[in-house]
DNA sequence: GAAACGGTAGACCGATCTGTTTACTGGTAC
DNA sequence: GTACCAGTAAACAGATCGGTCTACCGTTTC
């Protein structure tokens, strides 16, 4: 499935580029309160007057730290769907593999916007946009996919999609905490239930 | 279920109880590392001398804020499964009435413990503790549900566990992100079929 | 009646917070 | 060659951070 671009484009500039990875290093890492715009300038090996010629304020690179972990959660889903899925059913069971890699390899510390939310109350807050924008589109790209699998009378995959939305935000949070051996393994047999329910006859 | 007293005697002085309930609040509204201590001291009526007097600096209020909040929960879930679970299968299903009614008066911003541990990266710190405690603590009570219920072989217990504990955490993270219509609704109807399977001859 | 205790009142500490400002440098485009 | 732009360097502002300290008050306990 060719991609146009890995991600997003780069307009951003060289400084504003390292003020963004630092940021989201540091913001997963410590969580979002604690860090300072003075030590992701520092970590950036930037001033903090660029920080602010570039994004505004911390405020707004926290939204923008959080949409550019959706992009890339976006197109790592999607990829390895389309990468390691085979039928329906396998592609919709896929999205649980692609969570346990995704966690494996980089993200220890559970979802990053379940975290971010816990820091953010201000429903206004343009951060929380983008955690609800991304945890929606999670919710309808399930909802495809379930759909596509054989789910297709409406009401069952809209339950399909609610269903396995809840078992991706299980397996992660179980994940994160450290307390459940394979959280996302338990996650993905439940799934593999509510999918053989969903589209039988 | 005669329990000895609803929760801790309160051995606390006056003012460290009034301090730990301002604390509580603001720490599950506003965050961990939002709220400071002058604030709370503030709120609560008190000065921070008293404050550190009585818990000695802000990691411990943290950990006893988690604690308490633990103790708590933990009495709401039994007294409710006590009081409106009839037979074994029925009360694996009550905790997530309880959840709902629970999550539905009070907090409408997720877990406590999932929200503190976002704050708390160090898995040194004396909250991180209370907070792995509690997860403990709610699949082994599922456990033992599970178990009356039926599923006496200990492997399929165990698994039972895990998923219902996944279905909990599942459905109080899509609550308090409000993404969702009914997400404890969702994690009950799950919750009954694995509790079918597990208990199926 | 003196010691111990829980508390108030409030100043104080050094560090850090977000955010702003001035002055200067190097490259690029017209 | 000049206007613009991304950037550095560094000082500055006012507020807040966690935490300490002295002095005093009222009640209880021995």
């Amino acid at each position: 499935m060719s991609r146009v671009s890995t991600a997003p484009p780069d307009e951003l500039t060289p400084g504003a580029r390292k003020i963004l990875d630092a940021a989201a290093t540091l913001f997963y890492e410590r969580g979002i309160t604690a860090v300072g715009v003075d030590l992701i300038a520092k970590e950036a090996g930037v001033t903090k007057k660029t920080l602010y010629d570039r994004f505004g304020g911390k405020d707004a690179l926290i939204a923008a730290y959080l949409r550019e972990r959706d992009q890339r959660w976006r197109a790592w889903l999607t990829e390895w769907v389309d990468g390691h899925g085979g039928d329906a059913r396998e592609r919709v069971l896929a999205t649980f593999d692609a969570l346990a890699e995704w966690m494996l390899r980089r993200d220890p510390r559970g979802c990053g916007f379940v975290n971010a939310a816990a820091e953010l109350p201000d429903p206004a807050h343009p951060g929380r946009r983008a955690v609800t924008e991304q945890k929606r589109w999670l919710r309808g790209y399930l909802y495809e996919l379930g759909a596509a699998a054989g789910a297709g009378d409406p009401d069952r995959a809209q339950r399909l999609a609610d269903e396995l939305s809840l078992l991706h935000e299980g397996a992660t949070v179980l994940h994160g905490l450290g307390v459940a051996d394979d959280p996302v393994g338990t996650a993905r047999a439940l799934a593999e239930e509510a999918l053989e329910r969903a589209t039988a006859p």
